[in-house]
DNA sequence: CTTGGGTCCTGTGCGC
DNA sequence: TGCGCACAGGACCCAA
């Protein structure tokens, strides 16, 4: 779900209701999402203005006026709807039109600017919000550990090589490690391991030079790929409901167990298996 | 240090 | 019709 190509697109999304922007209010309507929000939370986003907006990994970082940052993690089905500000109560908004008075169902944070309201909404709340020094944002407890960004030439063949050497756990763990490279999950770890032709079981040590290199512009391709295709349905974001979605993205191998493989002359299946509770999807006729 | 498993959270979809 | 359960999965924590 929100992986670094979503969480480009629902940064870009919500940029211009931010950017420059003074938050005139702000509510947090329970005290914690995946973890407890820090101290006066909403009081201390109030009366700032916001920088600029930057991603690192899956998070987003809102810097702020005051010397510290808004730092946001999605979690799986955290999202934001963004709307026109208006005198309606919050829970009028949009989608969120609902049943006399009632907070509607899982929206935990609002942030009003001058003329833009942001809900966020988050069910599985696995999602993260915290403050932290702007100047010391790469030391936070949730950055500080973060590996290269998958689409920066700090990610490159002989870098991945040196993290992987001698590592006996699956290619396929390795790349969801986020210490090893950051910002994919599940569904484009699928997919960058078929575009470069590696099995998800292959022991991450064992890959040779040609693979690392195959391996490396695979996961650039299909992270450029899904933001270029986050970006163009970017541009009707705000249909009914004002909500920042994840765009539906066909996926070559994820979510396709028993279709055939994509790929031009494999007349193999994708299949599926179960690795440290996670699915991967993969075909075992052109992949090894 | 490395590795694997458990946990959180809630909605969806399936089999019986 | 309704119940129970597997599953989705990011990232922490802990044990071996």
């Amino acid at each position: 779900m929100p992986e670094l190509p979503e969480v480009e697109t629902v940064m870009r999304g919500i940029a211009p209701a931010l950017t420059g922007r003074r938050i005139e209010r702000a509510e947090a309507y329970r005290p914690d999402l995946r973890w407890p929000l820090p101290e006066r939370f909403a009081e201390r986003l109030t009366g700032r203005t916001v920088l600029g907006l930057e991603r690192r990994s899956k998070y987003i970082l809102a810097a702020l006026d005051d010397g510290w940052s808004w730092l946001i993690h999605l979690g799986m089905t955290g999202r934001f709807a963004v709307g026109p500000r208006d005198n309606a109560p919050a829970e009028q908004l949009g989608e969120f039109v609902h049943d006399a008075g009632r907070l509607p169902a899982h929206d935990h944070v609002l942030v009003e600017t001058s003329d833009h309201r942001l809900i966020y909404n988050d069910v599985r709340r696995f999602g993260a919000m915290d403050l932290t020094p702007t100047a010391e944002a790469s030391t936070h407890k949730l950055l500080a550990t973060l590996g290269p960004e998958p689409l920066s030439d700090a990610f490159n063949p002989k870098a991945l090589g040196a993290a992987l050497e001698h590592r006996i756990v699956s290619v396929k763990a390795a790349l969801l490690d986020q210490k090893i490279v950051a910002g994919l999950g599940n569904i484009y770890v699928c997919e960058a391991l078929w575009r470069s032709k590696i099995h998800p079981t292959r022991e991450a040590g064992t890959l040779t030079a040609a693979e690392l290199k195959r391996l490396v512009t695979a996961c650039k391709e299909v992270l450029t790929s899904a933001i270029e295709a986050g970006g163009s349905s970017l541009r009707d974001y705000r249909h009914a409901d004002g909500a920042l979605g994840y765009f539906q993205h066909s996926f070559s191998v994820y979510g396709r167990e028993s279709e055939p493989c994509p790929r031009r002359g494999c007349s193999g299946e994708v299949e599926r298996l179960v690795q440290g509770g996670r699915s991967s999807f993969f075909c075992a006729g052109c992949q090894s």
